[in-house]
DNA sequence: GTCTATAAAGAGATAGAC
DNA sequence: GTCTATCTCTTTATAGAC
């Protein structure tokens, strides 16, 4: 009952939590600077004014829906490092979850990956640190399928995280949640696509005719 | 030496084209909405005031340069797709040739893929219809792929088409023309990923002893 | 074709009442 | 915690001289 007069630190689904989601469905569709605090305030049936009750500046929106979507994705990466067995599996099920996470979280992540540009310096740096963070866990998983022997090393890992990242992270801008596939499906389809190819392969039985 | 009042239809290489290119790398860098005319002026070592006498809107910039992309992309696939033989060959040279030619453009190839939205509905909706003009070509190209044997059918041409461009659109946004790779080992790079995939294979000596 | 000067509108943010 | 009212600055775009 006693009145802290600084910020309230765990607030949970309150009117701060409402802004952050209306705010971030317009961050994704119209992009940060195009988007006016008018606009948000308007989502949420309020005066603009009262806005800045919950925030100090329009970048701080965009900075925690930043901060929130990467440390959701992050823990999402460390649970499935942590249970998985085979390296492989690991991957597949890091892809996986890469899918659902991202698309769960569709427009703050959208934002975090599109907007992090319109950050004040330091701040953009602080972000990207944590996403380059993020991205040498998928590394670190390609390296060790690539030491027990089920991943190729003709290409080097670097350059294997930067293509996977490719082809998960577009997703994003064209997934419709209404569409024809949950992110679940595309997690399976990518998986499937990044580790054997689109290139068609003949049978095992079709295979045994033309061995060496 | 008469003066025609109209547009100029065909003036190259002038200060039109150096606005352009000034004002593509502005947008690629921070965005369409977040770019001011002043900025855009200063690129150039003009008043802002002198924009005006070249183009009667801010948004006539964003929608030259897509128009502008996606005509250099098209033609540069309507090429390959011109003088290539098998199926499997076209396939590979429409993805280094994306590469090469969006990579190539990189302002204003980055700028129509991710400011489309800022454009005037009518405008967006025309420059979209290009865009999946030309994607619907790689569609088409994979479905020829799939039919001559060469590209596996338990994906549809459809999830393989968006998949391809994932792995390829996102490139843009990371590429850096001082960095490690060229646009055409990265369209090299691509093509083999897409088509045989990342999981390591036994050679064909080491797969003697196990087969079946 | 470029300039100075300015119009007209919209932006983010604050003051202070309730 | 929300409001009305307003401040201050920046924005896009135009007017008209050179």
């Amino acid at each position: 009952m006693s009145a802290p007069s600084a910020d309230p630190p765990a607030q949970r689904d309150t009117t701060k939590a409402r802004l952050y989601d209306a705010a971030a469905e317009l961050f994704r569709t119209k992009g940060f600077a195009a988007t006016t605090t008018r606009e948000i305030a308007a989502a949420l049936g309020i005066q603009k004014a009262t806005l800045y009750h919950h925030i100090r500046r329009k970048e701080d929106l965009l900075y925690e829906m930043c901060r929130d979507s990467l440390a959701r994705i992050q823990s999402a990466a460390d649970e499935v490092l942590a249970e998985s067995s085979d390296s492989r599996g690991r991957l597949v099920n890091l892809i996986h979850a890469h899918m659902v996470t991202s698309l769960g979280d569709r427009d703050k992540h959208a934002v975090m990956l599109a907007e992090l540009r319109s950050l004040p310096l330091d701040e953009s740096v602080e972000i990207f640190a944590l996403r380059h963070e993020y991205e040498l866990c998928i590394e670190r998983t390609i390296t060790d399928a690539q030491v027990a022997g089920v991943v190729r090393t003709d290409i080097t890992a670097k350059d294997l995280r930067l293509s996977l990242l490719n082809l998960l992270n577009w997703t994003i801008f064209w997934f419709d949640p209404a569409g024809g596939r949950t992110p679940s499906e595309l997690g399976e389809l990518y998986a499937g696509l990044f580790l054997e190819g689109a290139a068609a392969r003949p049978t095992a039985a079709a295979d045994l005719g033309t061995s060496a």
